[in-house]
DNA sequence: GCGAGGCTTATTGTATACAATTGACCAAAG
DNA sequence: CTTTGGTCAATTGTATACAATAAGCCTCGC
């Protein structure tokens, strides 16, 4: 994609992640080119990819309504995740090379400086650990399962998430971080395997739990 | 998409596939629209569609290139189809119900009858046993799965390899859904799992041995 | 002869105008 | 009062015109 649809991808991405546009909500093309400063053309384009994003959903006339998302579906996403990033780590662990692996560990650095401070620096934490999947992901050299993971790494949910994880929960994913690097080191692909399974299927309940206690402000969030 | 988008994207794709266009052939929007009888703007969202699907390849300035297929991203399609569609499978075997089942059941009958004849049927076969597999989607209910099996499933090369098939592998794959309905009527989601995973790698093996003698043809075949 | 720089041209990105389709609303009949 | 039919408005699909950009090529200088 480039500029202007690119554009427009993240500035309606934005809109639906920060709680500006709520689940139902119908996006018009012609309303959402205005908003974003753009003809439709590109807005159509960053419909198309939202869609495959699942962040977006169709009816049968190709109206766009922002989608809602109910707890199976998160499931859902997470069990695959659970199941292709685990398959990436294993892939990853028979082709990493040491100047990756030293990378990565100064990823998980850089995680565990932001989140020990007494207030977590969540940004930070969010970024690193996109850059440290990336990294896994990069190395178990698959177009297409790079291709397969970007639509369900980016998660609408996730990322509001991690701002409700306790500092238990943050030292919990680095030390996990901290074991998948370890099985990287061994080049124990199935190790990492199992790791990186784990890993997501913890982030799915962090999620769950986080998730109970929201659910009254899901609304007014914006 | 639509009317024109879609024939746009059946026509391109049928090139590839028939061979009509060889791997790395570039794919110039303007002369697509010409060949398609459409304008650039469905042959854009075509592109866009074929290159999710990695039929095509796109430049860093976003030029099309029908897409060149190493055994090794063929192999990765395979094991990623494998994984998918054993969850799949899993998911199917919990949820079946006894009149899909029959459905499954009539489909398979179908391939029997169209790999029996002294001359096989591939054309039928072909449609039967998508058929059989989009069943088994349907029934896991997951459209995140859907979503990321259709483009692996859609492949360009099985396509052109199940003419190469010998009777017994023809049987094989037969046998082998028979054996799927029995761990789906038993609802035993484990053993369903593995027959389809197992199916799909002795598919991949059967593509990879048929394409040994292939190699000499490819260009021709057209 | 070889390489660098700029020009030409081909190709893609964006905007807009128009066609087609769908959804909504209202009116009239049962 | 409900339902059905039709018209009108809103929205999406397609085509085309124009702008931006990148690739190819040719010339000029070394």
């Amino acid at each position: 994609m480039t500029k202007a649809s690119d554009r427009a991808y993240n500035t309606i991405r934005g809109m639906i992640l920060s709680g500006e546009l709520s689940a139902g909500d119908p996006l018009g093309e012609e309303a959402l080119a205005e908003r974003c400063g753009v003809s439709r053309t590109p807005i159509r384009e960053a419909l198309k990819q939202l869609e495959t994003d699942l962040l977006i959903r169709r009816t049968g006339s190709q109206r766009s309504f922002v989608a809602d998302w109910s707890l199976d579906d998160v499931g859902d996403a997470f069990e695959l995740r659970a199941m292709l990033e685990g398959y990436a780590a294993r892939r990853a662990a028979e082709r990493i090379s040491d100047e990756t692996i030293s990378r990565m560990r100064a990823c998980n650095d850089a995680i565990l400086a932001a989140i020990a401070k007494a207030k977590p620096d969540v940004a930070t934490f969010l970024d690193r650990n996109r850059e440290f999947h990336a990294l896994v992901l990069e190395t178990a050299g698959s177009r297409r399962l790079t291709n397969l993971l970007t639509a369900l790494i980016e998660q609408p949910v996730v990322w509001r998430t991690a701002h409700h994880y306790d500092p238990g929960a943050f030292r919990c994913s680095h030390n996990e971080h901290a074991d998948l690097l370890s099985a990287l080191e061994r080049r124990d692909g199935a190790w990492a395997e199992s790791i990186m399974a784990s890993h997501i299927r913890r982030a799915f309940h962090a999620y769950s739990d986080a998730h109970k206690g929201m659910r009254t402000l899901e609304k007014g969030a914006a």
